[in-house]
DNA sequence: TATTTGTTTAGAATTATTCTAAACTGTTGA
DNA sequence: TCAACAGTTTAGAATAATTCTAAACAAATA
């Protein structure tokens, strides 16, 4: 059978691709296919954790062609654009999270996984005074917990 | 002149040495030369933020001769022994802070610069439900700041 | 479509940290 | 006091995450 998708494919992109183009273009970076790679594997569906090599194993499990060079540079022009959150959790590991809105994270320090925690459902009274000529840039919040006994 | 410090200076051990002996065996390591020089570089004074390398430079420039590896080996020591804490901050670098009691840090993005926030000058509500059969094992709370404009 | 500029990549380089195995030292018990 | 054992230190090698390099390539632009 022949469809329109069939007839099309080699120009058509489906809708997640193009919202992608758009937010890459947005935020100054130019729509390559590893980028779109990368973003499609980030950005369609529920929040991520991930690190580099985790999501390099992802990709190639998925058949994407992709030097894991591409996903360190990847990852970290998306965090500077604001289009992903580093998160703080191992000193051995950077670990970015597509949740960039301003939340918490439980952090099981027995199986290194990682939760978000809703923002309203920690409040943090900041009483104390900023050093001189300094703001805030960010609060983060870790509980990390383990298994019980 | 002879004084009594010159005569038993190869036996006798200052206070904090004394007291520092104490706090090693206390946790079950023996108390080595080296352990007793990082130990008296951290302990005598106020708290503390350090890293393996920069505390390696001051034990250098202040004439103690020890090596990098043993430097990792006691601080990883220290903090298991929980002389120690391990503070989350820059996912390319450990800091250890030799403040263990429960407090908060600022972290100034702009120079790497970390300082204490006493316990008492913030305060976390943790509403939400810990994951099934998990239990708190610390709460950390990182305030980035940055220089005003 | 030619040119320019940004991107990807393999592989080398870098950096923090850990490992190895040999020399050494603190501790213990006779 | 000292032998003997177990724990410790160390130089240098090894590892692991990440970044760099510079050449090939692809997207944007004129």
């Amino acid at each position: 059978m022949i469809t329109m998708e069939k007839v099309f494919s080699h120009t058509r992109q489906n809708d997640s691709t193009q919202t992608l183009t758009k937010k890459l273009r947005g935020v100054g970076l130019r729509a390559t296919r590893q980028r779109l790679d990368i973003g499609n594997l980030l950005f369609s569906g529920k929040d991520r954790h991930v690190t580099a090599e985790s999501l390099h194993d992802e990709a190639v499990a998925a058949g994407i062609r992709i030097s894991l060079a591409t996903i360190y540079n990847a990852l970290n022009q998306f965090r500077d654009a604001g289009l992903l959150r580093e998160v703080l959790v191992d000193p051995s590991r950077t670990y970015f999270d597509t949740n960039t809105s301003s939340h918490h994270h439980f952090f099981n320090v027995d199986n290194g996984h990682l939760t978000d925690i809703p923002h309203d459902e920690i409040s943090v009274s900041c009483l104390p005074t900023l050093p001189e000529g300094q703001i805030i840039d960010g609060v983060d919040v870790l509980i990390r917990i383990k298994p019980d006994a």
